[in-house]
DNA sequence: TTAAAAATGATGGACGTCAATCATTTTCTG
DNA sequence: CAGAAAATGATTGACGTCCATCATTTTTAA
């Protein structure tokens, strides 16, 4: 009746303790043929190791790294507040938690790092950017025995062992979806606003966002402006386009990436009817942006739950458990004025 | 630097181990001064019991039942799915989970199953429904020395440990603004299309819903009108509305409730511009909806996250530990036809 | 002051796994 | 067939807590 323990897989493989335990801990040096009768016994048995008394006699440490981008950007912020605030409660589950930050959109300072560290963790989570330098790293940390997980930005899926984190040509086509609800069958001029032209996330956002957009005649989108994740180049940028765009006023802005303070900027500046705007990320500025009718729908990637997940993750790869659980797959979330999470004290309006 | 033991804790305090443990384990026969005591030096030292070696020692099973609503709604068997799905992944940390199905929306059968039920379960989650019995069942539970966690249905606060679900006031709140969003300026005709009067969760998301609506003058919303939750009168009713409309069309449908397939049903048959439609919960009804363009947008409470929530928030009870934690509070999620989950086989088109 | 009651100390066996050691048996190699 | 190598068995002490028992000390009540 109860859960059978590696005593009872021994008695019914007919070997040793000693040889079941060899054979569960693959500490090697144990006949093809008896490995094989351990692993029926364990089938048929349907043991499974307690945990509980595993992580007790090995004093088990869950050590984890997250190496996380250093900027201004507030998205980033509320990442590393969210590892902070879970690496705290998972304590009780005897993980722990180390940060190491680099240089957002820095893919040689990342690749750096991860090539000179020595490897005194379980796992690693990575906020990847493109480049065969970080690929190449992952890769090598994974020979070294290292699993990595890609959190926020991914890599080549080769060498990293998952991904967690939002599809972003699925967020683009829902900002996609969300400019054509609000216009319905009405015309418009729709403004994409692009982080920067490099990073991957940003240019799948904009293929999802484009093919939905084509979809009705009525709205036209203008070619994507890139703002560099700057507030100034925004404000700049953006201005410039509603110029330009003359009689035809824009209808819609679809602020890609980062540099929303100046987008808020502009809007505030505007007279009369104002476009119809979504942009990313829950963060200070896009929380008043939405809560002052500002801006229309913000797309989140709930970097909370990505970290929880990301952790839930690495440490199944740690136990060796399988850690496909696609229930729990982080999708792009949307943001109204009305379904707005608290965020404790971050999104305080002034 | 390594985590003190109930050893360290001992010596720290001056007293035995034995006493120590009485202490932690709140065995009695401890003079008040050494209790005193030995808390001081649990707090300085911060010291917290090793799960871990606590769980194997007293064979540790966490024993979750959950009691859920049966009936023909689809929301309620993705419930249960979610349940089933959760019980065998957390099986590896030896949490047990049972199930108890009760005829859905009869307060009476379920406040039998609470007051009846012999307790042999460390916590559980209900779906609770308003009924004074069922709170008053559930505060007689609490007292049995049972926690209780309301799931997707809340009673009265007084007697549940917690309630894992979404507000439904900000979830008729967020359907509102997406009415007002598919409408932007334009005046429009919106029919509110009610599951049960008598479900709190129903009333409540209609509260949430017209107070938004109502900001903008353009938008008229007619009566709200009630189908129990039922395919033929949601045909029937719905079709009554629009003709009852007669030269003013109807802009715009919330579904608060079940009885969708009957709504699709008129859409179907509709001519002409459709209305915009918002209802709730991912099934496979909504989801083809939504695919073939019939529906608009769907609210939902994802019962997965929500069932995995309430088996931490379960455990946390179980193990004496805190357990509120709002960076993984549910939020009413908006999902349209491009962010649309992979829902496995479930929502396969025909 | 004494007996009873309360509080404390000391101790040891679980729980199931991990990790190591040493002795013994089996298998391979030349 | 001997000697070396490989495989296996047997055993033991952690890991930290729970739970029980028994002996001893301190406090309280009569």
């Amino acid at each position: 009746m109860n859960r059978p323990t590696l005593h009872d897989v021994a008695r019914a493989a007919g070997v040793s303790y000693a040889t079941a335990d060899r054979v569960v801990n693959a500490r090697g040096g144990v006949a093809d043929k008896s490995i094989l009768r351990v692993q029926q016994a364990i089938e048929s048995l349907g043991y499974e190791r307690d945990i509980f008394a595993a992580n007790l006699s090995r004093k088990r440490v869950y050590r984890f790294l997250f190496i996380l981008p250093k900027g201004d950007h507030s998205f980033f912020s509320a990442l590393r507040l969210a590892v902070d605030s879970e690496a705290v409660l998972r304590l009780a589950d005897r993980v722990r938690i180390d940060v190491i930050e680099v240089p957002a959109l820095d893919s040689d300072a990342l690749a750096e790092v991860l090539e000179n560290h020595d490897d005194d963790c379980d796992c690693m989570a990575v906020v990847a950017t493109e480049s065969p330098r970080v690929a190449a790293a992952i890769t090598a940390m994974r020979e070294r025995g290292i699993a990595v997980v890609t959190l926020v930005g991914d890599t080549e899926p080769e060498g990293r062992a998952a991904y967690v984190g939002i599809d972003n040509v699925v967020a683009g086509a829902t900002a996609g979806r969300l400019l054509r609800i609000a216009h319905r069958d009405r015309p418009g001029l729709i403004l994409p606003v692009l982080g920067s032209l490099s990073a991957r996330d940003h240019r799948q956002r904009l293929e999802g966002f484009l093919p939905v957009l084509a979809e009705t005649p009525a709205l036209r989108a203008l070619p994507a402006v890139p703002v560099n994740d700057r507030r100034d180049l925004m404000r700049e940028r953006v201005l410039d386009a509603i110029s330009a765009a003359g009689g035809d006023p824009i209808t819609g802005i679809y602020s890609i990436g980062g540099g929303n303070r100046g987008l808020i900027e502009v809007l505030e500046s505007l007279q009369g009817p104002r476009p119809f705007v979504v942009m990313h990320d829950i963060t200070p500025t896009s929380y008043r942006g939405l809560m002052r009718g500002l801006v229309d729908a913000v797309i989140d990637q709930k970097p909370a739950q990505e970290v929880a997940l990301a952790i839930d993750v690495m440490k199944a790869i740690a136990d060796g458990r399988d850690w496909s659980d696609p229930a729990r797959q982080i999708t792009p979330t949307i943001y109204l004025k009305d379904n707005l999470p608290d965020i404790g004290g971050q999104g305080d309006i002034k």
